[in-house]
DNA sequence: CGGCGCATGTAACTTGTTACATGATTCC
DNA sequence: GGAATCATGTAACAAGTTACATGCGCCG
């Protein structure tokens, strides 16, 4: 059907921005797998740069395996759980490739604790101090996590060709901890110094 | 009208996630402002934490004005161009404390970079070399900025005591992007000496 | 035999983006 | 007089979250 208008205003928009679809394809390009399975997978490996919920990945799972780009894999015996497990199919691994191929977006991001440092002046500054060090604790344990994670992956770093793919991602994650880390310590310390400022005076 | 339950099962969440309110608050608390105003000072001053669109400004403008935190400024003379300018009533003073006395939610982020090298070994090294030099770009001139930025918000420090607190979140834009450069660095080299090693094998 | 984890899914909702419509005013 | 920018807004989407419903199987 070509140059079809379907009268719709909105059809203009073909920028694919859903990513969901992107996440399955690339786990289930590795190894078939079930919805559950790649929640658990997107919540253990992913957890700090993606996050899905099965609000998405059901649905999306349909819809791939309606566009062809899944299918259904037949499980063995009959003893077992009910479990729909999805491989991908050759359009699916082009559909992929061609997501890959297209440069990443700027990525758009919501920062709510500078939000709430930005209008600073209203709050009591033991108030922001307490933000700050849960903040930096939360970031600290996620240092500590992927930590783990690089010694792990140094170890196996031949054991899967993307292995070394997966460390560069980590090493992200480790810089910008350390950034979240090191940035709470100086706030603090100048919320400190602020704060004996004002009752100084 | 007390523990009513409008048989609505959703009634549950009473947990507000709408933030652009709370920035729209926030930027009226200093001084009255149109849509169009504050649209303008989100894209200068909160741009490398924070985005609102048109779409979201004016309806929740109209919804803050019906709740009765925010109301219309008379605006003066005829001969001006139509504008909306409002101002922050107490009960808006009042919203705006609550929300910023209630500690910050963790943020959820998508690297979308991470995730296409995630699964690096399906591109070209070369194309991944090239989304990462970009990558690297758009950040070196973020911190670029910034470092203007900073370097302005020193010299007026002692004129508005918001300063201080707007310093701060520069700074982590200034860790942030500077840790972005350096990744990205850092993983270009890497995946220069894959690519050597995979030509001479 | 009870509880935990496996497993799949949907309905209702909230949130955010994009394209479009419309017109006034300022400045060159 | 025409371009840029000021200025406000909406309709139609797309995307993402949460609460709920449901039931099986395995292990202690």
């Amino acid at each position: 059907m070509y140059l079809s208008d379907t009268s719709n205003r909105y059809m203009v928009m073909n920028i694919k921005k859903n990513k969901t679809r992107y996440v399955i394809l690339g786990l289930v390009s590795e190894e078939p797998l079930s919805g559950y399975d790649i929640n658990k997978i997107i919540q253990m490996r992913f957890k700090f740069f993606w996050q899905e919920s099965y609000g998405q990945i059901y649905p999306e799972l349909a819809r791939l395996e309606n566009e062809g780009l899944i299918s259904l894999v037949p499980q063995d015996t009959e003893t077992k759980r009910a479990r729909n497990v999805y491989q991908i199919t050759d359009a699916g691994r082009e559909e992929l490739r061609n997501w890959l191929l297209l440069p990443p977006e700027k990525e758009a991001r919501r920062y709510e604790i500078l939000l709430k440092l930005y209008f600073g002046n209203l709050i009591p500054d033991e108030q922001l101090m307490q933000y700050l060090s849960s903040f930096r604790q939360n970031h600290d344990q996620e240092l500590q996590i992927l930590k783990e994670v690089e010694a792990e992956l140094k170890g196996i770093l031949d054991q899967h060709e993307n292995h070394i793919y997966i460390l560069m991602t980590v090493y992200l994650g480790l810089k910008l901890n350390q950034a979240y880390v090191e940035w709470a310590d100086e706030i603090i310390g100048m919320l400190k110094k602020l704060k004996d400022g004002k009752e100084k005076s």
